[in-house]
DNA sequence: AAAAATATAGCGAGCGCTCGAAATATTTAT
DNA sequence: ATAAATATTTCGAGCGCTCGCTATATTTTT
């Protein structure tokens, strides 16, 4: 019971809210892609896609996307190679999927999380925590994302560009209202942007370190925060950094 | 002339003083290796190697390592098989080499550059600018230690590790310091040290990011000082974010 | 029995790497 | 000084292997 409790604030509520799995995209795919897909049973389909999807971010984590072999992945999947080109018609297409659906998802999460708060301070506190949190749910999606993004093909470069300014531009804008509100003492809002996101970025990029000490991802959202605010803030009321 | 003075100062100051070279890197591995390896004349050593590191740091931050194929690496080169074969043993040796060669470049550079700075702060905007500026000095060096340090096989993964924390290190002892002195205000010197870490990090890695911005590195570099003292130093100046 | 899904053997291409010969530079002999 | 002998460096075709991918046979579902 002290356990469930504890899930009920931070991390352990996100968790639960959002209750994300890697068959909830790949049925999000096989819906969105029904008429083109070979395989028309979702009930086969769906668990098949996860299998490949799964052994993908663990084999490609592992030795890079590239790296990877067709036959390796089939191996860890439980699945053959015609059933891998039974749903995709070549290795970039995977990776694309992966991609696309990945960063799709993480858009809707973050869009959903901050649309309802109209304060910059709290916004901006929650949408730290969010970004925070889904590359901790997602950890393996994200390390993808970053790793693997010079290996697409012309066609979608653009997309994780667009989804690091995406983000970026989420940031900046709270920093927009928060300094005409007068809540916020930013000199330079595009540079600020940047390294709050190099800070989001640290925490599934350097995940060995912060596992290997011990830190957590609550621990660290609540630093990120304190540490950010300390720099642009205008007044701090005395317990500032702290929530209820 | 005016170009000639603007260089005293920021970046142009730094890149002037340590005038690094490619080849200057690969002279110093040939007399270190000089025992082991084929080649002996140094005349002839050190522009091929140099030709070869040249062309692996081109090649592998716009395909990756692992894809860059060792016929283009030679044409890049103006060099055959046979000669690459001749400096290196292995593909996995020409990629410990440059990693090797690199890192302990910019420990040594590092440490000559703070090593005589006693006061915590401005030796802290030192260790910040050096950084900076190695990084751009040798960026496609810095691009090339984090994206290929998978590859590295299980002896040498140690070292690029090693590297990440001995930079932070740096850091985290000019912190301490500074709280000692009572110059610096820092509740978690550990995290700190990690987050301006990847403030550092994020200029090599998204310099497609600022560079199609049109920020500098001493645009950036003063930016970053500026953030981090605003978080952490006690008692500001009226001008403690400027030098003279 | 027909349709859907899976398994497997095999293809051409491209990989890291090797090796004997060719080219070049240096030393020795006359 | 010149030629011969030797040492050093460079070359590139070819080897064995694994890759992404496919054609076809087999199994499972309806």
């Amino acid at each position: 019971m002290a356990a469930t409790a504890e899930q009920r604030v931070g991390f352990g509520a996100f968790r639960a809210e959002v209750s994300l799995t890697v068959e909830d995209i790949c049925r999000d795919y096989f819906r969105e892609n029904r008429a083109t897909l070979k395989i028309k049973k979702e009930a086969v389909a769906v668990p098949n896609l996860a299998a490949f999807v799964n052994a993908t971010l663990k084999l490609s984590s592992a030795v890079g996307f590239d790296a990877m072999s067709l036959r390796d992945l089939c191996s860890e999947s439980g699945l053959s190679m015609g059933a891998l080109y039974a749903y995709f018609s070549s290795k970039d297409e995977l990776l694309t999927m992966i991609q696309r659906q990945g960063q799709a998802t993480v858009k809707r999460i973050l869009a959903e999380r901050i649309d309802h708060i109209r304060d910059p301070l709290p916004r901006l506190r929650v949408a730290i925590r969010s970004h925070l949190y889904l590359s901790e749910l997602l950890h393996q999606w994200f390390y993808f994302f970053f790793m693997e993004t010079k290996n697409l093909k012309k066609q979608n470069r653009t997309i994780p560009i667009e989804s690091e300014l995406y983000t970026e531009r989420i940031i900046t804008d709270i920093l927009t209202a928060g300094r005409d509100e007068g809540v916020f003492s930013v000199e330079n809002i595009e540079l600020t942007g940047a390294v709050i996101k190099a800070m989001l970025q640290d925490w599934y990029l350097k995940r060995w370190k912060y596992s290997q000490r011990k830190v957590t991802v609550d621990e660290y959202a609540s630093f990120v925060e304190g540490f950010i605010e300390s720099a642009i803030v205008r007044e701090r009321a005395p317990n500032g950094g702290e929530r209820p």
